[in-house]
DNA sequence: CCAATCTCCGTACAGCGTACGACGTAACCC
DNA sequence: GGGTTACGTCGTACGCTGTACGGAGATTGG
């Protein structure tokens, strides 16, 4: 994972929109396709995460070579980003139009929970400059419908939606590292505070940190672990729903 | 960036808590403290990215082969760890007893607010599993102290932190982010969108994206980039803030 | 038919974390 | 005081990464 390659960005649009550059190729012909590496790409970061995702073992899952997959993307960052806007492409987008708004919005966040479900590696991923694909472009715009007409100008639909989206992918973020922690460390959340909690009472004084001791210890009794990622989605949901509707009332 | 050493969980606690296992060190006198290396490495991290932390580096900086860090940190892993506990400890915590919940929260997000910008690092590794060491633990208590007394029960209490806090360092995150694209493509976000803009114009059809359209422009052209860090930080506060109103306000 | 141009990919290089072991140093034991 | 033993330092090396380079073969345009 060393420094990134120049980094044309027209070919990287080329490639996200499958912008067939000549209309006839002169070499061979190709034996896969963009959208073969992507998806074999996809399916190894599926299972095994984005750090397996190497170049090497992308192209060994396809049956060639490592360097063979640059003439199909320039380098591991435009597949990374190849990647997220085929996974934003294939998401499902459920029509809520005539529902109030925060069923519209509940969908979106459900949709983009499913997404990080599905893709956990995305939760890593997509962060700043994202991919200006037709895949992102479809998935912005179905999200803004789901906001629009309930009197907010533009730019307060803008900050509504990366709001909401903000949300959803921490949450997700955070879950996918728990998992890969347990993966890496093959030891449970359980067994790590089983492991630390002898130590941590040896080690430092309850009594100088009463309330992170009480409310650490309610916290891990009543969620079985020390993070419970269903109860943060549920919970912070609720609250950025609300937080969001103070605004948006206010507009209608 | 290989795999991780086995991580004797011990081991890392001890060095958290700087427990010194023996009382007399046996051979030669160490040339470097813990707290040099953790500092070296922070300082390394603030300046070029969490990526430039290397332990050839860091042991370059400080004038000691690469091996020797790990006589002093069991794995770059761990390293990370430390500076994060270090960099908890550091914070100013300001005394917010007797002003309104508002206030409380509000000074708790400025402080892990200026605690990314001051470690931007810290924004993209702070996760799952964190350090448990004595600069979380303070961390820990204090924001918890602007959150008791309001009604709320012990786990409401966790669950609001988390998730005032996953706020703050999504924010930081993408502001991070925003920042080191920039850096290493040597474009700034309004030149990256200068030399899209006749590509993307070409390729896709803006009509098929209305809202994106319409709702993008608008908000690039209100804050001169595609991404403000310091307006959507603004907003969401205020949004979150919102949503724990709700809550907070049916406890008391 | 030839040259141009493309695909495929073996080799190589710099950089990463870190395992291993050599070597010197200091404290313990007697 | 001398031997033993534990420890700090760090050079070397291994396996891994992304990818630059260039050769070999395939295909097409002229």
């Amino acid at each position: 994972m060393t420094s990134s390659p120049p980094s044309d960005p027209a070919r990287l649009l080329a490639l996200l929109w499958r912008d067939q550059p000549s209309v006839s190729r002169r070499g061979p012909v190709r034996a896969l396709t963009v959208d073969a590496v992507v998806a074999a790409a996809t399916q190894l970061g599926d299972r095994e995460g984005l750090g397996s995702v190497t170049m090497r073992a992308v192209a060994q899952t396809l049956g060639v070579g490592a360097m063979t997959l640059y003439t199909y993307a320039p380098g591991r960052a435009a597949l990374i980003d190849l990647m997220l806007d085929a996974a934003y492409a294939q998401m499902t987008r459920t029509d809520t139009g005539g529902q109030p708004w925060r069923a519209r919005l509940t969908a979106i966040a459900q949709e983009n929970r499913a997404l990080f479900e599905q893709h956990p590696w995305a939760a890593t991923v997509a962060a700043s400059r994202p991919p200006v694909g037709p895949g992102l472009m479809a998935k912005f715009e179905h999200e803004l419908a789901a906001l629009d007409k309930l009197g907010l100008d533009d730019i307060e639909m803008d900050a509504c939606l990366t709001h909401l989206l903000g949300f959803v992918q921490g949450c997700a973020r955070t879950a996918a590292d728990a998992r890969a922690v347990e993966i890496d460390s093959s030891m449970s959340d359980q067994k790590w505070w089983d492991a630390h909690a002898p130590l941590l009472a040896r080690i430092f004084d309850a009594e100088d940190y009463p309330l992170a001791v009480r409310v650490g210890a309610a916290a891990g009794v009543a969620q079985g672990a020390a993070y419970d990622p269903d109860n943060a989605y549920r919970f912070g949901l609720a609250r950025t729903l609300d937080g969001l509707a103070t605004l948006i009332d206010k507009a209608r």
